[in-house]
DNA sequence: TCTTATTGTTTGGTATTCAAGATGTATTAT
DNA sequence: ATAATACATCTTGAATACCAAACAATAAGA
């Protein structure tokens, strides 16, 4: 790697709290309820064991997570018949209302950051992300 | 903004947790020191607050994580004559070492990462980067 | 039926962080 | 010179986030 690319190239993965740290001062979310509703809102029904992958974390964090969540009146357990044993987490009517709000604002950061950019380089930017393909890191 | 390029960008802003995980796994590191080490090795000796404010915590916080980077030998506070609150942060031998292998693995994982990207594109993403300025963010 | 696997919860512990207060030192104003 | 103020750092108390391991209930397979 060319030693003038090295700085950017490594703040990249660096360094990304503090957006979230406007969230929870924004609303009435801690980070990982925040994390949770982004998940929960993009999914009508979802389990626990699902719901842990998908932020990353173990099902017993899950937990306690869901739990707040529904202390809170964002989010409810449903149970199923064909397996007792499961949970679907759905969100509440203030719930979606705060996945709206908290997705709106995050749309709104993001485009206040690529405002810089031209239109051509947003869309190479865009493309390569994909590439790159972050989701595996 | 165009919707195709809706999530991309904003996955842009989440879950760069892991590779930190994966730091922990490799070193004898918590992710807060090592986020100090990658400060501190930056740095021949820099004082509390310098420090708080380039990790974006507390001084009370950094308090904590020097201590415990104190206990494990990988930095030594020293004392100043010219100003007897003030206390530098140097890495030691141990220190210095664990900074190295700390970067190279960065340097490696950023490496990777960006392996599917012509030379380019590199030089494109990075000048995007840089226009972002995400140390803003 | 008995055993094993799976889903989710609980428990005990560590890490990270902040706000507010305390301590010691330096600087400024009187 | 003394008093007031500012500053650097540390300490304390509390909240959040997380994991590993043990546990409970249910499901599925031999």
């Amino acid at each position: 790697m060319r030693e003038e690319l090295t700085n950017e190239l490594l703040f990249f993965f660096n360094g990304f709290s503090s957006w979230e740290n406007s969230i929870v001062r924004a609303s009435d979310l801690t980070i990982s309820e925040a994390h949770a509703l982004e998940v929960l809102g993009e999914h009508e029904k979802i389990n626990m064991k699902s719901l842990a992958q998908k932020l990353g974390v173990t099902t017993g964090t899950t937990t306690v997570t869901v739990d707040r969540l529904e202390k809170k009146n964002f989010a409810k357990r449903e149970s199923i018949q064909e397996d007792r044993r499961v949970n679907l987490i759905v969100l509440t009517e203030k719930g979606k209302k705060a996945f709206e709000e908290h997705h709106n604002y995050h749309i709104q950061l993001t485009e206040q950051m690529v405002s810089v950019l031209s239109e051509d380089e947003i869309k190479q930017f865009n493309d390569t992300l994909k590439k790159i393909n972050m989701e595996t890191f």
